[in-house]
DNA sequence: CCGGTTTTTTGACAACAATCAATGACCGCA
DNA sequence: TGCGGTCATTGATTGTTGTCAAAAAACCGG
């Protein structure tokens, strides 16, 4: 798990270098780096922290899709946020010095580069542009949840879920003729917890978005048109 | 609007002191925080800032109550959030050094603290606590957006209606016999925007409320019952 | 390939929300 | 006091979602 070479930078291959949290790191402290660093490959359904855990470091998503939820007492689960490649996860519980709030679970083959708490610390406390770039993480992560609120609250659950799945499409989906197309990595029941609405409501909200010629589904294998409808459209006449 | 002794902490009086964000300040650095330090009253409706405007600085509300609202491009509005006395606006933008992304507009008569951005910087780059404090307002508004994505996901409205009276009561409310009774500072509007929902279903959502027995509701004038309605069930027999 | 399990879809119905239109209540002000 | 104007409510209708049940499809281990 450990890298081979230990004075280069750990990130410095990694497509989201300019955006790591520890690109700041310099030749001084890069030993507490390397120390604390590791690469990780999750299965599918493997979790990466459970809610409730104390926090064991700062993660960065390398390859594939988390999907960060929260569970309620009363058994309801909502899927707050899907980890893309480049996303950092479990800050929060390690600025806060806190447990985790949330889980965070592999929805397919993932890979992640973990920077172990007490290393973070040290890096922390070494280069305060380190904490610079968390607090920005932070930032962002004020940003998204305030879309995702907007979202909500404007937006219907048909176009919501196209977008879902336009995004997703975007990072895993593969070009097949005129479609893109992915194997889907969310259950019915993510997508309903996603949305917070219920399975058979996502079935039906998905039948709609076929009628509409907007994505062509078939279980879990999704097809989605490249050209937009509107484009084809004016190209008609 | 400045204070009359620049060497006392301007936050000392304040019934939120403990968790002022400048609390740390110590002597070396007061003449900062004391420098750029004001107090303004807010008149009902009036904008403490507007979207699209330039960070002025860090703001706590002292009294009152503010709506923290997004404006879309289409003319959707959402309101984002209350902020109670004790809260801290403003700081998203201070710390992205970004433009306001949403407006923060008094629902009442309102008092806001405001250390100028120029200050803040002073004092942040002075005590590394202030900075941390911040930190921690940052982590707390995850945490909340986090709590509301969760409580839109999961409950139905009328729940989440009667959660956010009850909030206000608890807050502006003053006992009248068996019930708790304010003037509520939210339009059926604002009510809606708060839940996603239109103004319609507001008033519907409303009757549901009073035919539950839950709240008294005339116009803006709300009473709550103080004792629990299942309480009072039991009673009975 | 089979049997058993889980996941997904469909159907029927009830509850809830959006929309559009009309009415009613309230407020400020001439 | 009466006149606009804004805000709030109500009604009628349509569309969407929840709920419960059943059927269909996908998945898995042997």
């Amino acid at each position: 798990m450990r890298l081979p070479s230990p004075s280069a930078h750990p990130c410095s291959q990694c497509a989201f270098y300019d955006q790591s949290v520890w690109q700041p790191v310099g030749k001084g402290a890069m030993s507490f780096l390397t120390g604390g660093f590791s690469r990780s490959e999750f299965a599918e359904g493997q979790a990466l922290y459970m809610q409730g855990d104390e926090n064991r470091g700062v993660f960065c998503v390398s390859r594939g899709l988390f999907a960060i939820r929260a569970h309620s007492e009363t058994g309801n689960t909502t899927l707050l946020k899907l980890a893309y490649p480049g996303d950092v996860i479990g800050f929060r519980s390690y600025l806060a010095n806190d447990t985790h709030k949330t889980e965070a679970r592999a929805l397919m083959p993932s890979r992640v580069c973990t920077v172990a708490h007490r290393n973070a610390n040290r890096l922390v406390q070494t280069d305060a542009k380190v904490l610079a770039r968390l607090t920005a993480r932070s930032i962002a992560e004020i940003d998204a949840a305030r879309d995702r609120i907007i979202d909500a609250a404007t937006e219907s659950n048909q176009t919501r879920l196209a977008r879902i799945l336009g995004k997703l499409m975007q990072a895993h989906g593969t070009r097949d003729g005129a479609y893109l197309r992915m194997h889907l990595p969310l259950s019915r029941t993510d997508l309903a917890d996603l949305l917070g609405i219920k399975p058979e409501t996502v079935s039906r909200v998905l039948n709609r978005l076929k009628a509409d010629g907007q994505f062509v589904v078939s279980g879990r294998d999704i097809r989605m048109p490249i050209l937009q409808p509107h484009t084809s459209a004016l190209s008609g006449s």
